[in-house]
DNA sequence: AGCGAGGTAGAACGTTCGGTCTTGTCGTGC
DNA sequence: GCACGACAAGACCGAACGTTCTACCTCGCT
């Protein structure tokens, strides 16, 4: 899983790099910046970077994988914070709203970076539709608790990723409050369909 | 509006240029791909191309703003080809599914040119910006009609763009067929809201 | 004391980038 | 008949790209 999996253990120097990566691939994208500007921005030489990472598209992958964790992480903390299961939905929904009202939000990194990789072989593809299933699958589960039953929980949660795919493209091209709010209102038709269904 | 305005008028090669950069970018992504490949592709020297365009950036404005005519022209047809207001926002719906059900489709050229473009003052982040703001505009004028009256048209508006959006985004990331589905379902709920607040 | 890992510093590699320029050749309109 | 616009072909530029290299330093360990 891992994609420095071959790469040197933790470092100063190697957090440094990573954390800069991801400040600089998250606002400016991936392509249009080069290894010269990381390593500058970390104040590390190009010898140390090729010493943690096998080259640019590894750093790009612990990059991701950096923000797949944070998410996962994110996502863990909302759900084990709140008891009821629409409770845990609600709570998923508003810490993608907190990140999208906070002042450096530059939409979803993964479809950010997946538009930059189109090649469905690209490790950096890959690596996105991994990140993309496992979030899924966790709404679609949070959203089979809420309607105990044989409600159609698979398209609910597909409808719920859609929405927030949605909130978070737009999230940085539109006012940031109109979209939370439009998003946040979309969460409880969902919310209600999946009750509503269940209980019919 | 134009973006090559300053440009020469029309002609094969021009023709040929822009078709091949459409291709290419949309199908790319753009900063992956360089001035090289799209003149070999399109059978042109670089001669050529900068006696058309400006540079590399009005090509791609010229991508995109073709994009747009085409986009514009296509919501048009939909709309001139239904009589009812809802029948109208349910052809618009259906040319979207349509797209995303297309062999090539790669996701929306916008969201897909505006991830590579994160600077709110470049062209190409204000040009996709641009577009995005007429489609809103069309679109909640099109609700507007569903539910005469003074129903809150403008939030289910953001609310059938924020479902487009996340359509357009993971239609070419998870099987279109169930994308589609999902995203006709939600504007049969943006749809009811508009009707039954209306009639409230 | 000595060794190696991890780091800095910086030159250099070959390639590609976007962009300019020159030269020659068609075809059309004046 | 000839000048001019459109295009082909390709050399050329400076810069940036990702990558590799040598050389030196400085810790912590044994």
């Amino acid at each position: 899983m891992s994609p420095s999996a071959e790469t040197r253990p933790p470092s100063e120097a190697r957090a440094r790099l990573l954390g800069t990566a991801t400040k600089i691939f998250y606002s400016e994208g991936i392509h249009s910046v080069g290894i010269d500007r990381i390593t500058a921005e970390a104040q590390v030489t190009r010898a140390t970077l090729y010493r943690h990472f096998s080259g640019k598209e590894d750093l790009i992958l612990a990059y991701l994988d950096q923000a797949d964790r944070g998410i996962r992480a994110q996502v863990a903390a909302a759900v084990s914070g709140t008891p009821s299961a629409a409770g845990q939905v609600r709570a998923v929904a508003r810490s993608i709203v907190d990140g999208i009202r906070s002042p450096g939000f530059r939409g979803c990194a993964f479809l950010n970076a997946v538009a930059e990789y189109p090649d469905p072989e690209h490790p950096v593809h890959r690596a996105v539709l991994a990140h993309r299933q496992w979030f899924l699958d966790t709404v679609t589960g949070l959203l089979a608790r809420v309607g105990e039953g044989r409600a159609p929980v698979d398209a609910a949660g597909r409808h719920l990723v859609m929405l927030r795919d949605g909130a978070m493209a737009a999230g940085c091209l539109f006012d940031p409050e109109l979209i939370s709010e439009t998003f946040l209102h979309g969460v409880e038709g969902v919310l209600r369909d999946v009750s509503e269904k269940s209980s019919a």
